[in-house]
DNA sequence: GATGACATGTAATTGGTTACATGATTAG
DNA sequence: CTAATCATGTAACCAATTACATGTCATC
């Protein structure tokens, strides 16, 4: 009798638990290195949900008393969780993806700092993006021969790919900071071309 | 006397109301169409954070009555916002940066996916980002001259740039599903290398 | 004459984060 | 001996979202 909707959190629990049964700490740790990337979740938020899905009858739960570590709940889903599993994977509509990129947000606002700023925030960003995107390169070559692997590679993919698109953003804006800027040509008054942005999506 | 931390969201504000003074309404439009698409805020967002930043002195705010629209009020920044706005711009610690990707999620667990499911969400993908590249593509042609938009048309590459990087992620990876998998290779049995993601932050 | 856009907000709910709590084991 | 790591969670807070509320004007 699940009266709520179920999130994306919810389901990443549950897709998780239907491959091995696995306590909070478990999974808060297999997400963490893992779908994290693409979607966060926090250790509370797990401790909060597992039982809520127990509630709503998707997952059961058993106690494991430890001798010398803290007890533990073992979960596990139930039919009626893989099923309910098995129609979000099918279902179409996904809610909208979610980007918060404070650097971005800063540079949207470039015409108040100094090119010295922007530079330095740039630099920093590439240095720790190129490390990513090692790490990243690092496990694509790990997971490369399972082709059960597929489809988790092919998120490494996504995110090596965008990853390189990022740098190369990086530089052209680098590049572009650098070009003499004729001040010749007065500056146009902001408020003008900020609202000139036209909107995005229909949604 | 500000005794709270001040958000992104906060400063997304103060920068806006650095250009210019607006109402609610203005900021919720401006920021619809523009610094939304890294940094999203709500219209509620919006009104919750007026008061606030008017009592911790960054902005204030004088009432306009208006005959046929309902009455509405207008901030602008104080000398106090506008330092703390740049000092904000110059910190150079960031929070870190957020994607949420259900279209992720759902194919990190494709392995109890259809291909078929698969290749239809991709293709849907591909068309919606498909018409977000064209809409920026606009967007940068229009902002292109004007010098002093410099970067906002940074933060607009970014996204046509990220946005292309997608649709070829999209691509390879269609053209992965197409091909043959030796089926003569026995499926590895999942656990064992979705635990093998390597973790990926050090923060 | 109904639907939707313009225009301004308020209220209720919750997903998610940060900080706290506890005890055993290992490394420096 | 002190600090970090393993291991398991709980509690408090709040940013952010969704739904609600209200009245005018233009359009189909």
């Amino acid at each position: 009798m699940p009266d709520r909707r179920l999130t994306p959190t919810s389901y990443t629990l549950l897709g998780y638990l239907s491959i091995t049964p696995m306590s909070g700490y478990d999974l808060a740790t297999a997400i963490h290195r893992s779908v994290a990337q693409f979607w966060p979740v926090s250790k509370s938020q797990i401790y909060k949900e597992l039982p809520r899905l127990e509630a709503d009858g998707f997952i059961t739960g058993i106690d494991v008393n430890q001798r010398l570590l803290p007890d533990k709940r073992i979960y596990e889903t139930t039919i009626t969780g893989l099923t309910e599993f098995d129609r979000w994977l099918a279902e179409d509509e996904l809610p909208p993806m979610l980007s918060r990129l404070p650097e971005l947000l800063k540079l949207f606002f470039g015409h108040r700092m100094g090119d010295n700023a922007i530079r330095s925030m740039l630099i920093a960003e590439r240095a720790s993006q190129t490390a990513a995107n090692a790490r990243l390169e690092a496990v694509i070559a790990h997971l490369d021969p399972e082709p059960a692997a597929r489809h988790v590679r092919a998120t490494a993919r996504y995110g090596l790919i965008t990853g390189r698109a990022y740098i190369e953003w990086v530089d052209e804006t680098l590049a572009d900071l650098d070009q003499e800027h004729p001040t010749t040509t007065p500056d146009v008054d902001l408020p003008e071309f900020i609202r000139a942005v036209p909107p995005r999506s229909e949604t």
